[in-house]
DNA sequence: CGCGGGATACTTGTATGCAAGTATCCCGCG
DNA sequence: CGCGGGATACTTGCATACAAGTATCCCGCG
């Protein structure tokens, strides 16, 4: 019942997809059902455990995840919202292929906020300026480890602290709704160990702007670091054309 | 089984509760009927047909629009996520407060996206300048005609249109989403004509700054209009206190 | 051998029934 | 009259059964 696709790497047969996603210990966690099917099947997908234009059958998932169907399509309904999920009525449901007009999108909404919010945390920046230093060290040795789900991390971590110094924290929130689709090729390029430390240099010089109060120097940093990704869509739609629709 | 409420106006006993969602000619129209109770759910919020802090049961709902609770549950699981409903489990489901907090993160990115938007829309705003005029016009008339409704998607049509000028319609998408707080504030003060009239002028100015090619001047205007309802908070939290978290 | 049609096995959408929990109301008691 | 406790009626969460529709596979026919 699964689709062909070109690629190997993490693609999984049936037998086996009960591994990427697990509901175990689900009433000693607490929490909703429908809660938790949702944040596992976020993180799947962002994490491409779950891969683009892979297919999601409400009652296979159920199975797997040892719950009814009921708690599964209600978080399908909220994922489908969030344009990470496509179902076709009476037909079936896939993980959504990435979008590149979407991507494109993420990419100005999150470029525009960045710029707005590193704006406004320039004078308050010099506050935590050692904490986001630390993060960045953190990033190098995640790098050094190799754990790229660790650098994913920290990378969130470090662009939600600025949010939070620009004093809107819960705007962060907001960016990572739209940035799902930015994360997904962030993803495809992780494993690039050459790329990632230049992206980490970019962090460290975005800091250093913060710290010497250069606001115009710190606009460009953000607006060429968010641009990377874009620059590099040619190489991943060649690289990976069944991830894109 | 009503909570108590300080306000009469709007406020629906259960009996009349029925007029303000319908879901007449739900299978003529087709279309899901998640999709169908999700939309009249949100628009009746955003219209404030349904008023902060009032209670939602899925049963009730499901049993006016007549629908059973499971689509009625999929569409209050997608509102949950967008924040406009608060549910507690095994307690109850309201429809959700207005957060200062979100207000002013919503004015936040609203502010930066269209200042951003703007930008680059200036070289080529040019084109559809008639258009814009014409939007202005129509808002005119509607303000004379009393129609508060129409005022409504007429703004939300010039600033969607601005985006979709800026090349990047999409990202009016996501501003619609987080708009979605503000928009309650707005509707508070749609009533006072005098206000409105100047919120127009606003419009017409921003169009004029848009044909000049006066970047500078636009992003002020577009500033100050995104900040216009902030400025109204402490009159309207005192007006409505109960509508308020 | 190629093609068309029908049975079949899947998909999602909806309705309903049951379970668990909480707030309320009322009655009895002090 | 005030207060406490228990039955009750509600709430949401989940599981299951049924309905409607579609793609596929296979068999029969030309």
């Amino acid at each position: 019942m699964q689709v062909s696709r070109g690629m190997g790497e993490g693609a999984l047969d049936d037998g086996r997809r009960a591994a990427v996603l697990s509901l175990v210990e689900r009433t000693r966690r607490g929490g909703r059902a429908s809660d938790q099917v949702f944040e596992q099947l976020l993180e799947a997908i962002r994490g491409l455990r779950l891969l683009p234009g892979q297919p999601l059958s409400e009652t296979e998932l159920a199975r797997d995840l040892g719950v009814s169907r009921t708690p599964v399509r209600e978080a399908i309904a909220r994922l489908t919202d969030a344009g990470l999920v496509d179902v076709v009525p009476q037909v079936g449901t896939t993980v959504a292929k990435i979008r590149l007009a979407e991507v494109e999108e993420a990419r100005f909404v999150r470029e525009s906020l960045e710029i707005a919010a590193i704006k406004v945390a320039m004078p308050l920046a010099a506050a935590d300026v050692a904490g986001l230093r630390r993060l960045i060290e953190d990033q190098r040795h995640a790098l050094d480890a190799g754990d790229l789900d660790g650098l994913f991390e920290l990378d969130e971590a470090l662009h939600g602290r600025i949010f939070a110094l620009s004093g809107h924290p819960g705007v962060w929130a907001t960016v990572r709704r739209t940035k799902v689709h930015l994360d997904r090729m962030r993803r495809l390029v992780l494993p690039d160990r050459a790329l990632i430390s230049e992206v980490i240099a970019e962090h460290a010089s975005i800091v250093d702007a913060l710290e010497s109060g250069d606001a115009i120097g710190g606009e460009d940093l953000v607006r060429a670091h968010a641009r990377r990704v874009s620059a590099l869509t040619p190489e991943l739609t060649r690289r990976f054309p069944d991830h894109f629709a």
